[in-house]
DNA sequence: GCTAATCTTATCAACAACCTGTTGATAAGCCCATTAGC
């Protein structure tokens, strides 16, 4: 999706996390996981981020960054390879067989109120930022991104509704005065 | 150039209050998402 270039963005920019090195080990380990299955549950990418000594997080976002490639591979080389063939299959039943995902987070009302102070302060934290506030409030850091991601969609929601509200609003005082 | 990290958007699903809204979790991205570190 097209990103916007306002000045929060380059913040971002700054205090992007450190670049994870997965070693040919680790690779192996992953690649045969995503064979078995692209889509892992929780307890699955916990047992490998506990298997190649990493974070669970770093699992989830190699397994999208994966997926994404291997959309694009599968579109521009139909049957080709053995690692397309044997993810042929994939799809229903795959989804049906989903693993479990992970347990709804829940916040304290104290915890939501740094949040969102932190959140109107700049709604795109850097990894230092975002780690601070996971240390502060006692919670993953993973779950503070995830928290503003979904935080500024809704914001985005709310933006792009308010001119319709407002024009409906006049639309019903122009009946009114009718 | 490859790929981890990040973004937006859409959708699923858990939870609080009792049928529906709110919000955390996840997936996709098609001019094959964009950005940026190695």
């Amino acid at each position: 999706m097209a990103q916007d270039n306002s000045p929060n963005k380059t913040i971002t920019m700054n205090q992007r996390r450190s670049r994870t090195k997965f070693t040919e080990d680790q690779l192996k380990i992953l690649i045969k996981a995503f064979h078995q299955n692209p889509y892992p549950g929780y307890a699955t990418k916990q047992r490998l981020a506990l298997e190649i000594n990493t974070d669970e997080s770093r699992i989830q976002i190699w397994f999208q960054n994966r997926r994404a490639r291997h959309q694009c591979q599968k579109k521009s080389e139909p049957d080709e390879d053995l690692e397309s063939s044997q993810d042929q299959d994939h799809s229903e039943e795959e989804i049906q067989s989903r693993e479990d995902r992970r347990c709804h987070t829940s916040y304290t009302s104290s915890q939501l109120h740094t949040l969102i102070e932190a959140f109107m302060n700049n709604p795109y934290p850097g990894i230092d930022t975002r780690e601070q506030l996971a240390k502060e409030i006692g919670i993953p850091e993973s779950r503070v991104q995830i928290w503003f991601q979904s935080r500024r969609s809704r914001f985005h929601v709310q933006r792009k509704r308010e001119p319709d509200d407002q024009d409906s609003e006049q639309r019903q005082d122009q009946e009114q005065d009718l």
